[in-house]
RNA sequence: GCCCUCAUAGUUAAAUGGUAUAACAUGUCCAUGGUAAGGAUAAAUUUCAAGUUCGAUUCUUGAUGGGGGCACCA
């Protein structure tokens, strides 16, 4: 007589057992139709799943994430159930949920084609149409194993040595294929629909591991209608419509060529763009409080031996020896060069915290397949700072660190912001007990900071715990840039101290911090943020003056002259075309503001103003205008 | 670095075992224009190296670089 508890509170009864459809059927006739799991005391079950005592339910539909993801992991088994159909030799390994899809790992010797998927497709939606009903069985560990060793299905049995003794082996069979899984799933593979894709093929390691041998990833996403499978791939067009590398070439900011992988060639107007961030940045610094300095790119090798680089970092660092055979690194972190200024000169306890600001751009040899545009790149500017300060600093330093990042992310026109909070990794150096303190004191102002933050076990960086800053853009996606690091470690190999009121000589605690990150790839997330369309004071080209003919040429000279004189980037266009195809050009290149001068013009002294996307006009005296748009140039940096 | 894939004017594309086509961009000339492409004309290209071949941009191999992932990461 099992009594089942529903989420509204209510509860029914039933004779015996009872099931997920018949609790549903029970409720009403359309949660019949659409019920997938259900939860029997908060453990996710099949709807067949047999119920015998008294316990709460709850039962999910695709409006639910459960129900939707259970949804994509039953495409990933149809999609696993296909390419064994076409492909008999190809071994299974693991097709988890992942966001907006699923994917599914496969060993074969044979590349996966284009064509291929396609093939796969077609075969999934006959699975679907068969409607293959599924059922659950539990084997024994030593049987299953056996079992798909037989199979040739080596990797599977691999899965199974590594699942906990406690947990039972389930083995889920839609019609006659299986496969070991743990479920919950679906009732019947027509269950899962017709709105899925299978999007790319890619090569994947085995468990994760680069020391593994590689599987193919095949990569699908599923969904629980046609409107919101055609919604997501609209959205991924959406994205490649606003890709940094594409604009970028568009709208004339920068270049990369093959003499320098992974370096970029700033034109004239990404420098202005990079310039402008770099001189807002200036500005904050300066307000709250940082000095800002200045260090070498090319430090002996010796330095880098001391600061721990050489033997931890070497594998990224590019060398350089002299003529007279000496080896140089080129910095890929400006930290020990801050430590050097630091250590020049006597510090008191009354110099703490010291905040010490350096645009310092680092070298890195990255992976050539790391390399994506601006946003992964060998040589690159960080906004970096290193607060030197005691132990009980820690917890407000980080706080205002925090602080000073939000407002300017919001300034810059993200607005959600989350953190990433990373705690001690295995491989470490230092006392725990400072560790103890340092994550105290760090995880304090995490929560202080009220933002909504995750917990990364074991993520952070070999000298310290660390705060990873995480923003979302306007189409929904999350880009890490900035990150605070706390160190335990490099002020004392590089011998930095201060004296302490008592006279004594002490060690200082270092934070690391970046705001940006990179500004090469801050840009980049700009650009795909705004789609290239900036706000006008971080525009890179801001106006650009078009005569009506060359009749106002000299006047548009003078104009633009003094749009630039009051510091706004301004060039004049006296090509030898018309105005329509001079507003179709700028325009194209999302000039915020395009200036038109003609008789009208010359004649009141004034400009007509042009704001990108609208066809509006409007006619201002020029003094008028360099007054208000001064002030809008401004605006983000008071 | 690993798997897959691609490489043709400044850009985006097309074609071919017999040296390549177009659009846009660029230069010159005409048109002197009022809010998203006026007209004429010119110059310019097969990533690099080796091989097969009478002949390679096309086929083969290698290198380099790009793209999608994996691993690594700001």
């Amino acid at each position: 007589m099992p009594n089942i508890k529903l989420p509204d509170g209510n509860s029914l009864n039933f004779d015996k057992k009872v099931n997920g459809f018949q609790i549903a059927e029970k409720i009403s006739k359309s949660l019949s139709k659409q019920a997938l799991i259900i939860s029997v005391d908060g453990n996710l079950k099949d709807l067949n799943y047999e119920i015998y005592h008294d316990c709460s339910v709850k039962i999910y539909t695709a409006k639910d994430k459960e129900g939707l993801e259970t949804i994509r992991h039953d495409t990933a088994h149809v999609l696993a159930m296909a390419v064994q159909e076409i492909f008999p030799k190809t071994q299974v390994t693991i097709g988890p949920v992942i966001d907006n899809g699923f994917y599914y790992d496969f060993a074969r010797k044979d590349p996966f084609t284009e064509e291929d998927l396609r093939k796969i497709e077609k075969k999934m939606m006959e699975i679907v149409d068969r409607d293959e009903p599924t059922h659950r069985e539990v084997w024994k560990r030593d049987k299953a194993i056996e079992h798909f060793k037989k199979a040739g299905e080596i990797y599977k049995a691999e899965i199974i040595k590594a699942i906990p003794k406690e947990e039972e082996v389930s083995v889920y069979f839609h019609g006659k294929w299986h496969d070991l899984c743990r479920g919950p799933h679906l009732s019947s593979t027509g269950k899962i629909g017709k709105y899925f894709k299978l999007t790319k093929v890619s090569g994947a390691y085995w468990r994760g591991d680069s020391k593994n041998e590689m599987l193919q990833r095949i990569y699908g996403t599923s969904w629980p209608s046609q409107k919101e499978l055609d919604n997501y791939l609209k959205m991924i067009e959406e994205a490649e419509k606003r890709d940094h590398r594409k604009l970028g070439k568009e709208m004339d900011l920068f270049h990369f060529r093959e003499e320098s992988p992974g370096s970029v060639f700033w034109h004239e107007r990404g420098w202005n763009l990079f310039q402008k961030l770099i001189d807002y940045m200036r500005l904050r610094q300066k307000k709250a409080g940082y000095k800002e300095i200045n260090t070498p790119e090319i430090l002996d090798r010796g330095l880098w031996e001391k600061s721990g680089h050489w033997e931890k970092f070497g594998e990224h660092m590019y060398t350089s020896t002299t003529p007279d055979e000496k080896i140089f690194a080129i910095k890929p972190m400006n930290c020990p060069g801050c430590v050097q200024v630091f250590n020049q000169g006597l510090k008191s306890y009354r110099d703490l915290p010291l905040k010490m600001s350096e645009f310092g751009k680092v070298h890195r040899y990255e992976p050539s397949g790391a390399l994506h545009g601006l946003m992964r790149v060998r040589a690159f500017t960080q906004d970096d700072a290193h607060i030197f300060c005691t132990e009980d600093q820690i917890t407000q330093e980080s706080l205002s660190v925090t602080n000073l990042i939000l407002d300017i992310y919001k300034d810059l026109g993200f607005k959600n912001v989350i953190l990433k909070y990373s705690d001690r990794p295995e491989v470490r150096v230092g006392d725990d007990k400072v560790w103890d303190k340092s994550e105290a004191a760090l995880l304090e102002a995490v929560k202080e900071s009220k933002l909504e933050y995750s917990i990364n076990k074991g993520e952070g960086a070999f000298y310290g715990p660390k705060i990873e800053f995480v923003l979302r853009d306007a189409i929904g996606r999350d880009w890490q840039c900035g990150t605070l690091q706390v160190d335990l470690n490099l002020p004392e190999r590089l011998g930095a101290s201060y004296v302490d009121k008592d006279g004594s000589k002490k060690i200082p605690v270092m934070l690391h911090r970046a705001l940006f990150g990179s500004l090469e790839r801050f840009i980049g997330i700009l650009i795909e943020n705004y789609a290239g369309k900036f706000p006008f004071w971080i525009s890179p080209l801001q106006v650009v003056v078009i005569p009506v003919s060359d009749d106002f040429d000299k006047y548009s000279k003078e104009v633009a002259n003094k749009v630039n004189n009051s510091g706004i980037n301004c060039q004049v266009d006296l090509k030898n075309h018309n105005l329509n195809y001079k507003i179709r050009e700028h325009s194209l290149a999302k000039v915020p503001i395009l200036l038109i001068c003609g008789k009208k013009e010359v004649d009141s002294n004034s400009v007509t103003i042009r704001k990108l996307d609208s066809n509006d006009q409007e006619i201002m005296k020029l003094d008028k205008f360099l007054e208000k748009y001064t002030a809008l140039n401004q605006a983000a940096s008071n």
